[in-house]
DNA sequence: TTTTCTGCAGAATACATTATTCAAAACACC
DNA sequence: GGTGTTTTGAATAATGTATTCTGCAGAAAA
């Protein structure tokens, strides 16, 4: 910052040409950074050692020191005004696009905080000590489910994506005790999800639900249950970010998974 | 933030010397405030020349230029990585699984820095005046690109994941003028792809690659190319967050679909 | 009014840095 | 081991920066 101050406030005992480029300087301040002594000589209207002769009497070495202090000043005066405006960016421009990022940030955040660690952990430790695991999702769950079966299964578990129809039950009643299954569901209501969880279950084995964060068949019939927070928007948008906050969650437990490994 | 980025990312392709250079600006890099180029090569132990073709192999018109992107990339990443209190915390407490929400964060960001929006704009495009879409992955990407393919679907697009094998080269053989291939690719090296990508262009089939950010085969033969900045990591986590900001980049695609959709 | 004196401006030029060219060396690929 | 490509650095051209020096304008002294 002080480069520009010194030069405000050296304005008033400045010769004419000098303050020409004081001027210039101070009005144009982000051309200057790709502007040699010549051209900015040439656009203020001055000769080029006077333009090296300005940056020695303001203390600089020579020119390029001018500039380069000309520039920290600069960013610094950027840094200081646009002090909180809010998240790191996940997002450059504020293009449409771009905005999404600051979305998907609030998202992951609050899915983040409604999940109990221990629920972490101990689907961790479920998936771990598995023997078979089916991953069993409602039709709008189905990408991210067969996500995270393909994940587990480059882990070494022997997880089976469900695919539904008339296949759904008679994998899920050769469930056994040592064995998991993982449903993963919008809203958590979906019937022939709940049948399926309520009767593996009656056989010991243990179910992971992984659904939007409200009372729900789903979760409430669990051994473990981990939540979604949707967003508030509208039907599309939140859906896509709903999915995203599923693999957030699926990603922390491959994670958890990678972790516990070592 | 993206020229420091780009250093790591290419160093694996660099030659000797422009390796030398890049780690020590990546290590020095306020040194390199008051270097020049004459300087930086003895620093180094190179020769001058070289320091110039380095700057412009990195695609910049000079030294100058380089050391003033470093420079900006330098006092970026100050900006971000000291906001005020730390981050925005992916993570409640300091258990293992949380810190990885911060790595997550952080690949996410490099992610997003490193592609143009105009690319991400060109993407969305091609995807939207597309008649028929073969999604096609080295086997690491598998997951990813299926997921995008299901998310194409729901939206109406007529995608298609090529599971590889025999059917890869027919399918994509079978792609015409108005078609989109989408390459994605953790390395982007491998032949097969590269190989239908070349040979779809020639028929004037669009080609759209997200690969790891750096020179790759794929990502040159491209029309569109869209990249992910992998994180400094042991193997198995560094694949995880590969994944998750593989996955980022679709769901900014998914998007500007749906954006561009109202 | 004329004569210094002072300090600023710019042309010319010396100096420094950066970019290019080119030939030799290192490398990869048969 | 031979061949073609890439990488390297010495020499040099091109560009950019600093200094010198001359002239000029205005202020103070004669």
């Amino acid at each position: 910052m002080t480069c520009l101050l010194k030069m405000r406030a050296m304005r008033d005992q400045m010769s004419v040409n000098e303050r020409k480029l004081a001027d210039f300087i101070m009005e144009n301040t982000k051309l200057l950074r790709d502007y040699s002594s010549q051209q900015l000589a040439d656009a203020v209207g001055v000769s080029q050692s006077s333009v090296v002769k300005f940056s020695q009497k303001l203390g600089y070495k020579g020119y390029p020191s001018l500039k380069l202090a000309v520039y920290e000043s600069y960013a610094g005066a950027l840094n200081q005004s646009a002090p909180e405006e809010g998240y790191t960016h996940l997002s450059q421009a504020d293009t449409p696009i771009s905005q999404l990022g600051q979305k998907k940030l609030e998202v992951l955040e609050n899915t983040v905080s409604i999940n109990e660690p221990e629920q972490l952990q101990a689907a961790v430790a479920a998936i771990r000590s598995a023997r078979c695991i089916q991953v069993s999702a409602c039709s709008g769950s189905a990408a991210v489910a067969q996500y995270l079966t393909y994940q587990l299964l480059e882990l070494g578990a022997w997880a089976v994506f469900d695919q539904g129809g008339a296949l759904q039950k008679s994998m899920a009643e050769s469930l056994q005790g040592e064995d998991l299954l993982c449903i993963i569901c919008d809203m958590g209501g979906e019937e022939s999800l709940v049948d399926i969880a309520n009767n593996a279950r009656e056989r010991g084995v243990k179910v992971l639900s992984l659904t939007r964060y409200n009372y729900n068949a789903a979760s409430i019939h669990a051994d473990v249950s981990l939540y979604v927070m949707p967003a508030e928007e509208e039907q599309a948008m939140q859906r896509l970010l709903f999915r995203s906050a599923q693999l957030h969650v699926i990603e922390s437990l491959i994670g958890g998974l990678l972790i516990a490994d070592q």
